[in-house]
RNA sequence: GGUGUGGUAGUUCAGUUGGUUAGAAUACCUGCCUGUCACGCAGGGGGUCGCGGGUUCGAGUCCCGUCCAUACCGCCA
């Protein structure tokens, strides 16, 4: 038997018992005459004893166990004569009296601790002694417990689990597929899915009626700290239901997810809001709400003042940041130089102090009287102490810029509190989004979502102003999950796959068996999917979803481990009749 | 595809205006140490300064190119 305990169990209830552990060996302390290891598991840290008064060849073999070796001792419980408030187990220690090496360990290239000294490139090389630590170990554990409750909850909602291929067609739109070249049939390939979507309305169509999977799925595009190009998805559908069902159900598993986790109940309705008010007052799709510091449009209450910056701007916004009408000049500067950044690209940043003394000093002073400040300041309601930042220029970029600064401010204030959670749905996003380049609509959701039925009488007038039943779930400022009421009508379906430019040959060709299926007897349906890595990293506070994955992708897209992916000879070349021609 | 940041000991980093033998911490090795738990003390070994080219009497340092890593923009229905 290698082991009776694991480490991280023993108490001082088991005092005087004879045990057997296995484990790793985390660290020695070598004292002369005696000499102390702590041995580690997954479970925990126990401290073993070794006294050379006791038996001198066994403390001389303990003083040559190198960091990692695998041992396995026998030994007696004993409480400590200096206990360790730190660890559970630091009430005893193993008196040992026999050791074993299981194996040995070359020195690991960075240290296995908490505060590890390795950088991200050699602990990713090294992924699978960087799992040995506590911290990435216990992120995965935490994403074990999600994926059991999020299985349990909806298991308990009648959803059951079915499994669909990975093995698909390439379909055009949306992002960029990952192909599988196929052997028995030269010349074509599969694709992996972006997400099950056209599955798990089928399952529907099957009469599943509600379905679900903890699934992979694959997007070949460039990657993101929150962008993995194979990630997990909680992928649900459901048949007889409305917008308000989905969001019902879902809250109810958000709601499951941070009792069962996080111990937090939250018992309020979780905040609704229109993607356009969104828009107006944050800027963002997905705006962090763990703080206010609402956009004001400015563009009426500013123009006419021979101010050329903000007369020729098509938009004029700013934000009211309290008590921070002492910025220093530096202050300002760092925050100009934040907004001109080329990935934000704002041409300057305008500022309003409302001074504590009750002065009104501005940027723009020489175009501005104090009172039309002072009038200015009301539309945000400033208070003395205040700073009220303003941009102009672009609508769409200039809200993007604002979002940036305003999420800048709020970290700069401390609003945005890892340990604070402010859920909410965007609701009623726009059906279509009009893409310059190629002249053309395309779907901003994806091509099965319904529009909503008031709107439908504008598909064909006023093609971008038709609002979709459509959502998101977006808690503190990360879109954790989205979904919609899907069209289950192969004419309305037939009517959007020509809105988007599909000749009806090509949408037969592409989404055939989709239509074809409607015609059987397709149910109201609607579902929603969850990004399980994001949703993870937002529990454990993590900047990085690569943090929450096992075996996760470099920047690059590579698994520096492996050392993926990688060129393959030409005898499997030749068996997939595949040639390769490299650009230079 | 683009922008920024970085690449120096096993690891994390410092390295001034271009100037002697490139440093620190930690890890590793050796010795001492009987209550440590980030043990302590003394000593030791360890470097193609990412790679290639250039400027210079002289380059870790300046210039050009390139590779890698990373964050972001584009992209991600």
């Amino acid at each position: 038997m290698f082991r009776t305990n694991t480490c991280g169990e023993l108490r001082i209830e088991d005092k005087g018992k004879k045990i057997t552990l296995s484990g790793w060996v985390q660290r020695s302390r070598k004292m002369g005459g005696m000499t102390f290891i702590d041995l580690r598991d997954r479970y925990g840290i126990t401290q073993l004893v070794f006294n050379q008064e006791t038996d001198e060849v066994l403390c001389e073999k303990a003083n040559h166990l190198g960091r990692e070796y695998v041992i396995q001792i026998e030994g007696i419980v004993a409480e400590r004569s200096s206990k360790n408030s730190n660890i559970p187990t630091g009430d005893i220690e193993i008196l040992v009296e026999k050791l074993t090496v299981l194996n040995e360990s070359k020195t690991p290239p960075f240290t296995i601790e908490d505060n590890t000294d390795g950088g991200d490139d050699i602990r990713m090389k090294y992924r699978y002694l960087d799992l040995r630590r506590n911290n990435v170990r216990s992120n995965l554990m935490l994403r074990h417990q999600m994926a059991f409750e999020t299985r349990r909850y909806l298991d308990s909602m009648n959803f059951m689990e079915v499994e669909t291929p990975i093995l698909i067609g390439s379909t055009p739109e949306g992002a960029r597929d990952f192909v599988v070249p196929s052997r028995m049939n030269p010349g074509q390939f599969y694709a992996l899915p972006q997400s099950p979507q056209l599955f798990k309305q089928l399952l529907m169509v099957s009469g599943f009626d509600r379905y679900f999977q903890i699934v992979k799925c694959f997007r070949d595009e460039d990657l993101r700290a929150d962008r993995q190009p194979e990630f997990t998805q909680i992928d649900c559908e459901m048949s007889f239901v409305e917008q308000e069902d989905v969001l019902n159900t879902f809250e109810g598993l958000a709601k499951h997810l941070f009792k069962t986790i996080k111990n937090v109940e939250i018992t309020e309705p979780f905040q609704r809001m229109t993607y356009a008010d969104a828009m107006k007052y944050y800027g963002s799709d997905k705006p962090d709400t763990r703080f206010e510091m609402k956009f004001v449009e400015l563009k009426e209450a500013v123009s006419g003042k021979d101010f050329v910056v903000f007369d020729s701007a098509e938009y004029v916004a700013g934000i009211c940041a309290s008590d921070c009408a002492n910025y220093t000049r530096k202050q300002l500067d760092e925050l100009t130089d934040f907004v001109k950044r080329p990935q934000i690209g704002a041409k300057g940043l305008v500022y309003i102090r409302f001074n504590d003394d009750g002065t009104v000093k501005s940027s723009v002073d020489k175009f501005y009287s104090e009172d039309e400040l002072v009038r200015i300041g009301k539309l945000f309601d400033a208070q003395k102490g205040d700073l009220i930042l303003i941009l102009a220029g672009d609508e769409e970029k200039t809200q993007k810029a604002l979002c940036e600064l305003r999420l800048e401010m709020g970290t700069r204030l401390g609003l945005r509190d890892k340990n604070v959670f402010a859920p909410l749905w965007v609701v009623d996003f726009p059906l279509f989004e009009w893409d310059e380049e190629s002249q053309r609509f395309f779907a901003k959701h994806h091509p099965f979502t319904s529009p909503k039925v008031e709107d439908i009488p504008l598909l064909d007038t006023n093609t971008g102003a038709v609002r979709a039943n459509a959502y998101d779930m977006v808690i503190n400022g990360v879109e954790l999950g989205g979904g919609s009421i899907r069209i289950h009508d192969s004419k309305l379906q037939s009517k959007m796959f020509e809105l988007l430019g599909f000749t009806p040959e090509k949408a037969e060709a592409q989404f055939g068996f989709l239509m074809g299926a409607f015609q059987y007897g397709a149910p109201p349906h609607g579902g929603l999917a969850f990004g399980l890595d994001r949703f993870v990293s937002l529990f454990a506070g993590l900047d990085s979803i690569r943090d929450c994955i096992a075996f996760p992708k470099n920047n690059s897209g590579r698994d520096v481990m492996i050392d993926a992916p990688s060129p393959i000879d030409n005898a499997q070349l030749e068996e997939l009749n595949i040639k390769l021609d490299l650009k230079p």
